[in-house]
DNA sequence: TAACATTTGTGATGTTTGTCACACGTTAGA
DNA sequence: TCTAACGTGTGACAAACATCACAAATGTTA
């Protein structure tokens, strides 16, 4: 698990066996159970997660209690409620294991500490939240130039793997449509 | 303008004057008038700009030749096309006056610069970018769990100076929604 | 100030999408 | 292996929204 947090980094910064070191004690290593919940609403102290392995989904739920999917997770990614986790309030999202995972998590304290200890992981965390920013970016085009059966087609030509390993009524829900109108669009 | 920027910066880090006249020293200063374009689509090496005073859109076209207000950047804002400009690839949205603007603007190559030579720097700009993360994270969430009147009504909720600044077509266009169906939700 | 362009509201109509209801197959757990 | 929960498709209908057309008000410029 190690090695797969440390290649990751260095496809950005290069780190000595002691930066790394140091890095790694800023996390802490976790897994979770298919429908384990990492952050439930109303949660304080949020963390942020580096995942492993496995699928995550970010969910809103509304005052009717429909559950919306703001983002899925996988392998690689970096996931947290960013508006709990910057600003240090209580979560208003929850994220939910869609498989079992595993992640590395950091607390925003260590986040702030290994910014400053460590020069070089400030400039990573600033290329991933630039990142971050630009996929929030193109999902806020395809709500304003696309319907939801162009929005369906884009998904299904930028992350195919996600058909096999999320069930239709999250795709609807990611993609801000009704289950049934999915099934429709998709027959 | 210099005066702007740098109570701007300091909300969040300390500068001294040498440190300050660095950092300048990475930024031009320039005007624009109502309806120029400070990125026209399919420009290449795009800046970053930090607004003085003025508003700006920020618009994709798509292939109907409609379009869509992605962000209004106004006073105290940082706007680009954030895809093109940290991918280093051509605009695929334009940013445009709606106002008289006076800007500072950044080339990529000094935005990397400056984050290199004043460590400060980066830490003011990872908050910066973790704040459009977060604003962006928002807006997704808007589209997702809000019809076309709640986001009518959040807007003017939270920047209620925009219906002063900007035309029904153009809040439209925004929220996502035909200029006559906001005109039948206002009234 | 006259001529023209822009902005806005509103009616009529069609399309898209949501909601409710139900059937049926699959999966997971006792 | 039986049973209950879950996932999926589909019909009928209602609600939301887009599009087209037009008129009135307002702004802009020669």
């Amino acid at each position: 698990m190690h090695q797969k947090l440390r290649e990751h980094i260095e496809k950005i910064i290069l780190l000595t066996d002691d930066e790394f070191s140091l890095v790694l004690s800023h996390f802490n290593s976790r897994s979770f159970k298919k429908k384990e919940f990492l952050i439930d609403k109303g949660d304080t102290n949020i963390d942020c997660y580096y995942i492993v392995s496995g699928l995550l989904k970010l969910i809103y739920e509304d005052e009717n209690g429909n559950e919306h999917i703001v983002s899925f997770a996988m392998e690689d990614w970096w996931e947290s409620d960013f508006i709990a986790f910057f600003t240090q309030t209580n979560a208003t999202m929850s994220l939910q294991c869609i498989e079992d995972t595993d992640v590395f998590c950091i607390s925003i304290e260590n986040y702030q500490k290994l910014c400053a200890v460590l020069q070089k992981m400030e400039h990573f965390l600033l290329k991933k939240s630039n990142s971050g920013h630009i996929a929030s970016q193109r999902r806020i085009l395809s709500f304003l130039t696309s319907s939801a059966k162009d929005r369906y087609d884009l998904l299904l030509k930028q992350h195919p793997s996600l058909f096999q390993r999320v069930n239709k009524t999250m795709l609807a829900s990611y993609l801000g449509v009704s289950r049934e109108t999915l099934s429709r669009l998709s027959s």
